[in-house]
DNA sequence: AAAGTTATGTGACTTATGACACACTTCTCC
DNA sequence: GGAGAAGTGTGTCATAAGTCACATAACTTT
């Protein structure tokens, strides 16, 4: 399979370019280039300008950001098949994360003044393109207030969830760090964990979780 | 001043249309119509094709929702000069609320399909709508969590300041309503109200309350 | 291996807010 | 003008979660 290919089944892949046609999305995987990326390379940094799109071929990225007290919180991990900085190369603001490497990597690379171009000669995909982020405005708006006013151990478990999604049934990260994530104190994380634990749904261990009952915990997570 | 220099007017003060260039701005007022409502009279309804956006020109609607136990929510007041309606003539999803004249009212109307039309053979009025549909979905990330995660005298003092914003300085709502608005039961949007009475910051009616001191009331939503 | 550092576990206390209960007031409508 | 509805004011209590204060455990560095 060509490379234009490959990053054509990425793409479709996300809910961003899903419903383009086949011709469409041929056109524009064309524009894609690839780079590579040794372990622990910097791809972009807080405050560059979003002036692409990146997809991840083989690999795995960070994308973290350096707290104000130095401490380095890492926000999500993209492996191989993800899509990132959608709306960075829409909008062309500055990058609000670092990406970093977390192995040798390489990603396909499409870039911004390519990617406006194309709309720019195809009107139709920039309203479908428009549409799709009035969605993402109403669902977001819907989401959002319904999960930070759910109870911890539901947002908890969703954030569980999710992390599963990228880790496995084996998430690393601290308790410090998912406190941030789901906006609670350290201790009041530690305590619903250690009652997950007691209920055999998860195990702890230093700066990790293992997932034992996926099916419990998504139960919370849809709140009952 | 004719009908459409006055409607270019009021897009040009809505952010999604804000840095359109005159020119466009023109040929794009020259798609609205008019339209006129009787006191009361309905505009649209929950779950009608959102396949226009408006901008009263003159009168008051009133965009409310009818809660499922059938308490009648008004969740905003669309004044002369207001442009409502702006997501839903981009994606063509339904009305998520009714939208009601208080007061005999004229409006200009913006098809959907009109303008679809003008994006195509705009494009890059449509890639500058996509910039600002971008900035919208970070600015609303951004605000939501900050806000959800204020304590209940900010989030109430940030909305009355909104509220004053459509009203003046004698905003008519009832606690109840307000209470909705902040996510926060009645009993404890009095206390705090009734805390601020106290400190001459507002006063309160039946169904009414006047904002005395602005100074205070914006301070405490900036949260110190 | 000793010392320091980071992550975790847990108890005691505080605080904000929701829930319920009820009195009181003002409107509306017949 | 009386009855009921809708809005408001307040007390009491329960609860979730934050804060503080340590104890302990696990990794790192020298």
């Amino acid at each position: 399979m060509s490379k234009q290919a490959e990053f054509a089944v990425i793409l479709k892949m996300n809910p961003m370019f899903a419903d383009l046609g086949a011709d469409e999305l041929q056109r524009l995987s064309n524009l894609c280039h690839t780079q590579h990326l040794g372990n622990g390379e910097v791809l972009f940094q807080k405050g560059d300008p979003g002036d692409a799109l990146f997809g991840v071929r083989r690999g795995q990225v960070r994308i973290e950001t350096g707290a104000s007290d130095g401490s380095r919180l890492t926000l999500n991990f993209m492996g191989s098949g993800d899509l990132f900085g959608e709306v960075a190369v829409l909008d062309g603001q500055n990058r609000t994360a670092d990406a970093t490497a977390g192995e040798a990597s390489e990603l396909f690379v499409l870039r911004r003044e390519d990617f406006l171009g194309f709309l720019e000669r195809e009107p139709k995909v920039a309203i479908k393109i428009i549409a799709l982020l009035c969605q993402r405005i109403r669902w977001q708006s819907e989401r959002m207030e319904e999960s930070m006013l759910q109870p911890l151990p539901v947002r908890l478990a969703r954030r569980l969830c999710a992390l599963a999604a990228d880790f496995g049934s084996e998430v690393h990260i601290s308790q410090e760090q998912l406190g941030v994530f789901v906006g609670a104190a350290r201790e009041s994380v530690n305590r619903q964990l250690q009652a997950w634990r007691k209920d055999a749904i998860l195990d702890l261990q230093r700066g990790r979780i293992l997932l034992r009952n996926m099916t419990k915990l998504t139960a919370i997570a849809r709140n009952e």
